[in-house]
DNA sequence: GGACGGTGAAACTTCAGGTTGCCTC
DNA sequence: GAAGTTTCACCGTCC
């Protein structure tokens, strides 16, 4: 096999490749197993690069500016871009990460150090992959990363219009590793694929929406269908899967998404021919395309906030509690004790039955009370260094949940005005629009308007003004030195009061805001 | 003698991602 | 499993 020296400068293999991919002008991904890994290599390479360009400067400088405060990992993203590096993962936002991606594109930026989010999906070849560790955290202790992950990656490396090959290259990091990397991903064979279609929030997720689009009406039917998937093809075993279909429908007829259309005398072949219907709930469930086990537990917090009092932490709680919003953010040892205290402080504002301490299910449970307490964080207002300090959670992923959260909540919306709980359904349209713009409820009115986001309209409510009466009231110049010429006229034109007047510059100090 | 700061070894902690789903202005 | 972070014992310095 033809083999191939490269200088070393760090001592570190993955560090050196990369800076001899610049040096041959050429581009290369580096995969790295953990964010922080990744912003390590990043800032690593970054240091060794001696460069002043303005072109990346200014690409720095928009990384940075991606939120309408910077948070520390901004600032790092921003100090590497100066520099043509990138790190790349779930925890950047989707501006960030588009600034990146195009500009590693257009052959700005010449090295990106990621996690696997870039390995799928997005489409940006490289001369060079670098894979600095195939190693990665499970379950079950540190575990070699599956064939398929490494193919995966490695098939980045080479560009179809700009190279004849690529290079993909394993960072080994002794003899013994390189013998064993070799011989798993190199000579090695993927794994075969399986189906997860008997997953049990999958199949009644299905099974609900086959009979809420009449697609099917008996359990011969549902039967039928599944007996032609991918899933009954591997296993065939028919006997197995119709017991957990009749599981199924059985917990939906329970839950009222479903009914049968029952004789009176009837056996068990007669089951399986009868009709079966999706109630009006049930049809609104499968729309709305959440797992039905979610759609019942709200439908039985619903019950129990009838006869409770409630407040924003409740509905938070019970968003956390769902499949849906997973992976919840992880309590550490630390955090333990102001966890239990908050838990102390509401819980009997909680819709569910509180676990007790020896349950397995009491990690997720607590897990959800601190993803519950980052949201309300979030409607009050705090900005994202302090979410990143408390809970060690990320722009991007607080992006990710927020947006899980807002389509959870706009279910729960819907199941409460399908169930005629008129007051809870109130309550849960303010919090979806709290939860949207991160904000307390006297902001609300406010941000009704486009172009006011969190930071606007509590610039606004600071100088009294707050609600569109006093917006009215205040004259556009008063407005303008609060938000700026350009806003200040687009509100005063969202209000009905058009204006032809041109506000006199910006204010000094006027902070260029971004829409929220 | 005691407060304080610096140092380094040992103990401890943490660790990828994402698709679809809904509505609306 | 490895890297980053915290804890803690130990030592020297200064008042």
């Amino acid at each position: 096999m033809p083999t191939k020296k490269i200088s070393s400068e760090t001592g570190n293999a993955a560090l050196d490749l990369a800076i001899d991919t610049i040096k041959i002008g050429k581009q290369a991904l580096v995969f790295a197993n953990t964010k922080r890994s990744a912003e390590k290599v990043a800032e690593d390479i970054a240091h060794k690069i001696k460069t002043n360009d303005k072109k990346l400067a200014d690409l720095g400088n928009s990384a940075l500016k991606a939120l309408s405060t910077p948070t520390k990992q901004c600032e790092r993203l921003s100090r590497c871009v100066k520099k043509g590096i990138a790190f790349h993962h779930a925890g950047l936002v989707a501006k960030q990460r588009e600034l990146i991606e195009d500009n590693f594109r257009l052959g700005n930026i010449k090295i990106i150090c990621a996690t696997p989010t870039l390995a799928a999906g997005i489409d940006l070849p490289a001369f060079r992959t670098i894979l600095k560790d195939l190693r990665r955290y499970t379950s079950r202790g540190m575990a070699l990363i599956p064939v398929l992950e490494y193919l995966q990656m490695s098939g980045r490396a080479g560009r179809p219009k700009y190279d004849k090959f690529g290079e993909a290259i394993i960072a080994a990091a002794t003899e013994n590793d390189k013998k064993k990397l070799h011989e798993t991903y190199i000579l090695g064979i993927p794994e075969d694929i399986y189906s997860k279609l008997a997953v049990e929030p999958v199949l009644r997720t299905y099974i609900l929406s086959l009979i809420a689009v009449n697609f099917v009406n008996t359990k011969k039917n549902i039967l039928d269908f599944f007996g032609k998937t991918f899933w009954a093809y591997q296993f065939m075993d028919m006997e197995k899967l119709s017991l957990i279909i009749d599981k199924m429908l059985d917990l939906l007829n329970g839950w009222e998404f479903i009914q049968y259309q029952k004789d009176d005398f009837m056996d068990a072949d007669k089951i399986d021919n009868s009709n079966v219907k999706s109630t009006l709930l049930g049809k609104r469930v499968a729309e709305l395309y959440i797992d039905p086990l979610t759609a019942y537990f709200f439908t039985a917090c619903f019950r129990n906030a009838s006869d409770k009092q409630t407040n924003e932490f409740s509905f938070l709680q019970m968003i956390c509690h769902t499949l849906e919003i997973r992976p919840l953010l992880r309590t550490g040892v630390k955090e333990q004790e102001k966890v239990q205290e908050h838990l102390l402080k509401f819980s009997s504002l909680l819709l569910e039955k509180e676990p007790s301490m020896h349950e397995p299910e009491y990690e997720d449970f607590i897990n959800s009370i601190k993803t519950a307490m980052m949201l309300q964080e979030w409607i009050n207002e705090k900005d994202e260094q302090y979410l990143l300090d408390q809970f060690n959670i990320r722009p991007g992923e607080l992006r990710n949940k927020l947006n899980i959260a807002d389509w959870l909540l706009y279910c729960s919306e819907e199941i409460s005005r399908i169930l005629h709980y008129q007051y809870l359904r109130k309550e849960l349209v303010k919090l979806r629009l709290r939860l949207k713009h991160g904000i307390k409820e006297e902001l609300l009115p406010l941000v009704r308007i486009e172009g006011i986001g969190r930071v606007r309209a509590r610039k606004l409510f600071t100088n009294k003004i707050k609600d569109l009466k006093a917006l009215k009231n205040t004259n556009i110049t008063t407005l303008s030195q609060i938000l700026g010429g350009k806003v200040a006229l687009s509100v005063k034109k969202q209000i009905g009061q058009e204006t032809k007047e041109i506000p006199k510059g910006k204010r000094k100090g006027q902070l260029s805001l971004e829409k929220y």
